[in-house]
DNA sequence: TCAATATTTCAAATATTGTTGTACTATCAA
DNA sequence: TTGATAGTACAACAATATTTGAAATATTGA
């Protein structure tokens, strides 16, 4: 990932609204919402959640399908797991003992996650 | 956590200059490194610098050091966990299956992670 | 076709962030 | 104490983001 597109996911989430739009889709998972329910559950005047909708969904985590007047959108759990890839790779990099000292137990040693200074590859060869 | 915390951790993280900030903390582990050396390896002014770095550290995203002229910066990993653990807990509430479907690898399944959908749990006790 | 519904686009007002230079505090070394 | 170094706080300006209402687009159903 790049540092442009990271950075637009972390925009798309850093707002209340948006945040909570997120998790809302999230709880859904591949059902999704469509714009008008997420409206009502949040309370918040269409205009406003069409922006926010937009910037979820031009940052990649959201996605949407149109039925009939209809916008589904639905979260883009695996962006999300990119992202968190992107955020802590190279961690404590060819440094694996104090890697371990740093990490909470989610990251580094996960088989999801990429080759890190925690894979059984050998020593040294840091990106 | 609160949506109010997440928000702020997703803005610190919401700017080029703060992603490459921590990202390169995340590369030194507990070593850290202080703000001059951040300062000349991302080549940033030391005005700009301090503000980002104040973002980050209200933010929790950074603890700071004292030695003695210089102010040590570390990463706070554990708190990316509980960042990633908010942004998605409830996923797929009540729904493993349907879950299954849509996590990426790292999520929901993850040992790391508070009780979702996926633990072995009798189904149908949605939060 | 026409009226109703779902959602987005646009424009204007407001609010928030980011950048820079200057000034300040604290520590170091003599 | 003095002068140098490390870093931050402040103030001004520039740049962006958020909110709202009105208008536009697209779909549905009579």
């Amino acid at each position: 990932m790049e540092n442009s597109s990271a950075t637009k996911i972390f925009e798309s989430l850093a707002s209340g609204v948006r945040l909570d739009v997120f998790r809302l889709l999230v709880k859904q998972g591949p059902d999704g919402m469509v714009a008008g329910e997420i409206a009502s559950t949040l309370d918040l005047p269409p205009t406003n959640l069409s922006f926010h909708l937009k910037s979820l969904a031009q940052a990649g985590m959201l996605t949407v399908s149109q039925e009939g007047r209809f916008q589904r959108y639905r979260a883009n759990l695996p962006l999300v797991s990119d992202l968190i890839t992107y955020l802590t790779e190279e961690c404590c990099a060819g440094h694996p003992a104090q890697c371990a000292d740093v990490r909470p137990s989610t990251f580094c040693t996960n088989a999801a996650l990429p080759p890190l200074s925690s894979t059984p590859t050998k020593p040294g060869d840091s990106g």
